[in-house]
DNA sequence: CTGAAAGCGCTAACAT
DNA sequence: ATGTTAGCGCTTTCAG
């Protein structure tokens, strides 16, 4: 497979004109005859001429690349935040180069280390669940590279970042329950260390508390977010001496097993526990019964992180950290409403 | 924010010595002495020096880099596959860029242009459902770039493919239902220029014959294989005078939108309406009752594509198509068991 | 053991 | 209106 690329020089030897009139010509620059324009743009298309990027970011300095690691790309929150990025970024000339993590530390590590590599402009990031320690990200920092978090982020004081408003819709969530006739209202948690793990569940116990439930330990259990893990959180909660009625989902394939673990039991959703997840999965409304859960702007997400990051990466001044915090929605489906079903 | 990213330049200033010498103490070169590499090792760690791969890439002709292009990010199959072609790759030490038609012939075009000027080294591509005109393709293979079709193929004459057994697969879930009771075996197909809708039609009609059913037009529905088409397929379905007792499905994501109408309508699946999906979805497990599936070997699959590509890649005689099939497997859950339920 | 110089493909300032 | 040249950062002969 000789490549061979054609180059400037390739075209500028065939037509025995020098090299920067081909570039000009190329260009259509206004100082380059029109019929020589055209006849060296014809011989272009003819060889297949593609300009060599690598020439040019070598040049040019900058990649206008920008390095996206999401801790895995099957899940749809994610590829829609992924749609917002892009959407984004390339209305402002940037390309995209996604990579996941698989939720694991290492491989963030790892995939930072390539998109580094790689000379991105700037990174978008959001933590593996695996994640609890920061150093590696000082890399970033030092190196100069602008970044933003999002949906799970850390060190919030010196780095921008995307998130939902974890708090209120788990307090909201909570309170739903509580409105529909719950009152043993539990709660899957996911790894403690996440933001969004804490976050959501202060805004559960606060939920608890305007209702003015009390809080019990054995109502809150905890998984590490796979399905296998959802299905024991869900076991250990159906194991009680008295069941919860109401169980609410650090995120949605949480709740998928765990509507798969109590259909299992013999118990019906929502009448004898009802459910609700957080992110708004694609499959909520093909589950039996359709999910109620907390839906995120995901693509606004995508586009609020790109945003940032580009503000940051093209203005001179460095702009202190920002914040911006998303508002979620409550989409109510079958699997909540007592009184209904 | 002024990157100024560390040259080797920069480096060799610092330590008063030539460019070589830096780059060659970096690579641990025998020729320089220990003590050397060392100082230069160590004041490159602590400037956070990267190579700028542009200039490498420049250099040394080639991206180590392959594209591919996907229908879309967010279906798990194409999402596995991509983990197989990263696998293979990654091996291979290529780089891997991911781009979406999104089902779009005209994104499709774009997408091309995009990773032939960036001048990846190879190109693995699943066609949209849109494209139904192969021209396009013209321009990598006048370009010398190597292509690799899977699952949604064309031109296979030409240009090397991994696709599914697809004939058997429709003609083994066909035999499946009879075997299960099933009679008026319906099926919903997806757009006819697809390959895959061509050969799983094929593979359901020569079911229907081994099974000694006749063949029946009302039982031929069709879609573009959104969950809202498929929806009027299934209503379609539902509608005759006579309604199907099984329906085999183009895909899962068809077979959801089926379930979901089936049951909507009051009717009971298997009891009524067996289902069958095809590729097998990450969700099949969630969906009541859980979807029979014709499970494709995705991993594989990239592992395959990835293959056959850098095969091409890096071979020096150019290798004739090949077209590689690989075998699927029906896995039987409670969608379309008659007997069970 | 180390340095100097050429060249990958391209652009743009500087000639002509 | 077209050509010449320098230089982006790096590797790699070729010379010491």
């Amino acid at each position: 497979m000789d490549k061979m690329h054609v180059s400037l020089k390739d075209l500028a030897e065939e037509l025995h004109i020098s090299i920067s009139t081909v570039s000009r010509a190329l260009k259509n620059h206004p100082d380059i005859s029109p019929a020589l324009t055209q006849k060296v743009q014809e011989l272009a298309k003819q060889r297949h001429y593609i300009p060599n990027p690598y020439a040019i970011r070598l040049l040019k300095q900058g990649s206008k690349t920008i390095g996206v690691i999401v801790p895995d790309i099957v899940t749809h929150f994610y590829s829609s935040v992924i749609s917002g990025i892009e959407a984004y970024t390339k209305e402002k000339g940037y390309a995209v180069v996604i990579s996941s993590s698989q939720e694991s530390c290492l491989k963030e590590k790892d995939n930072i280390d390539n998109l580094l590599n790689l000379r991105v402009d700037g990174l978008i990031i959001c933590l593996s669940k695996q994640t609890t320690d920061f150093k590696h990200f000082d890399k970033i920092i030092e190196g100069n590279t602008p970044l933003v978090f999002f949906d799970r982020v850390c060190r919030t004081g010196e780095i921008s970042s995307v998130v939902a408003d974890n708090y209120e819709a788990a307090r909201m969530a909570t309170l739903h329950f509580f409105q529909t006739g719950s009152k043993r209202i539990a709660f899957i948690n996911g790894p403690g260390d996440l933001n969004i793990a804490k976050e959501r569940l202060s805004g559960y116990l606060a939920g608890l508390k305007d209702c003015g439930l009390k809080i019990s330990k054995d109502l809150l259990a905890s998984c590490d977010m796979t399905p296998e893990s959802a299905t024991s959180a869900t076991q250990k909660l159906l194991a009680l001496d008295v069941i919860p009625d109401a169980i609410l989902s650090i995120n949605d394939t949480v709740a998928f097993a765990a509507m798969k673990e109590i259909k299992k039991q013999g118990l019906k959703i929502p009448k004898d526990i009802a459910l609700v997840g957080f992110t708004d999965e694609f499959h909520a409304t093909i589950v039996e019964p359709e999910l109620t859960s907390i839906m995120h702007p995901t693509f606004e997400m995508g586009q609020e992180a790109a945003r940032l990051l580009i503000n940051q990466l093209e203005s001179k001044i460095p702009e202190t950290p920002r914040q911006i915090v998303m508002r979620t929605r409550l989409v109510i489906r079958e699997s909540s409403i007592k009184n209904s079903k």
